[in-house]
DNA sequence: CATTTGACGCCAA
DNA sequence: TTTGGCGCCAAAT
């Protein structure tokens, strides 16, 4: 386990419900501002139900993806009231 | 160990 | 607004 791939998932547990981060967002508070594309690879490569990773969006604000489907991503986000 | 791949982000046309 | 290209970084090959 990577220090970085830990922080990571810490920061995303961390993610209220209700509300989103961006891969940058999150990139920067695990400590690499410029790994927003490394974070996509690590939640890709990390299954743990435990990660809310659909509250991971691209700065953009579209939805980016997801190891489950995009579409049971989309209805989660809906399901805890994103817009 | 060297390359390629991909849930990204930013900027110039 | 929509493309396309480049940089970035961890994982997979």
């Amino acid at each position: 386990m990577s220090l970085f791939r830990e922080q990571v998932l810490r920061v995303v547990a961390r993610i209220p419900k209700g509300s989103v981060m961006t891969y940058g967002e999150v990139a920067h508070a695990a400590g690499n501002a410029r790994a927003a594309r490394a974070v996509g690879a690590i939640l890709n490569t990390n299954y743990d139900s435990n990660i809310p990773c659909h509250r991971v969006v691209r700065s953009d604000g579209t939805l980016g993806g997801y190891n489950r489907g995009a579409a049971r991503k989309k209805e989660l986000l809906k399901k805890e009231g994103v817009l």
